[in-house]
DNA sequence: GCCAACGTTGGC
DNA sequence: GCCAACGTTGGC
């Protein structure tokens, strides 16, 4: 059966719509550089896993919709890429640090569900993303909370 | 723009 | 291997 995930994402650097307008409506997921985030990437994520798509550092943050696993991990080729923000200098090529998945746009929510309104919903409490001082840029949901989130998301 | 939370780095 | 300093995240 498959998981499911949240990824954050600051829409001014990469929205749901950016993901949207893709060729295809799939992109890389790239840039993550979290160990944990990139141990779930890396390990966990699979084809065909449901993913929410979080917009972070906007007013108000918020899930915005859904994107599916379309690619298992693979190296980050940006961490080898010494113009990239996102460059890696400890990192090879023959021993990659960074990995990323590919993501391909699913749904758009009718509305923003936000962090206030999932703050309140009975069910969310053990999600990583309300508890306070989190910052974890892909976290698992599972299928108790991805259902509630939808739920709420789609009126 | 501020700043609390927290992950990472590096000196020892 | 500890931990202070530092940098980043991300809500507010």
């Amino acid at each position: 059966m498959a998981a499911y995930w949240l990824v954050k994402s600051e829409p001014e650097v990469y929205s749901i719509d950016h993901l949207a307008a893709e060729a295809e409506q799939r992109a890389h997921w790239e840039g993550v550089r979290n160990y944990q985030a990139r141990n779930f990437m890396r390990d966990e994520m699979k084809l065909g896993d449901g993913v929410l798509f979080y917009h972070s550092n906007t007013k108000p943050p918020g899930v915005v919709g859904t994107a599916t696993v379309v690619r298992e991990s693979y190296p980050d080729h940006t961490q080898f890429d010494s113009n990239s923000r996102y460059y890696d200098p400890k990192a090879t090529p023959e021993s990659p640090r960074w990995f990323m998945v590919d993501l391909a746009f699913a749904e758009k929510f009718p509305r923003l569900l936000s962090l206030d309104e999932m703050r309140e919903m009975p069910g969310l409490e053990n999600l990583p993303l309300v508890r306070r001082g989190n910052r974890l840029s892909v976290m698992p949901v599972s299928p108790a909370e991805w259902k509630a989130i939808l739920r709420a998301a789609r009126g």
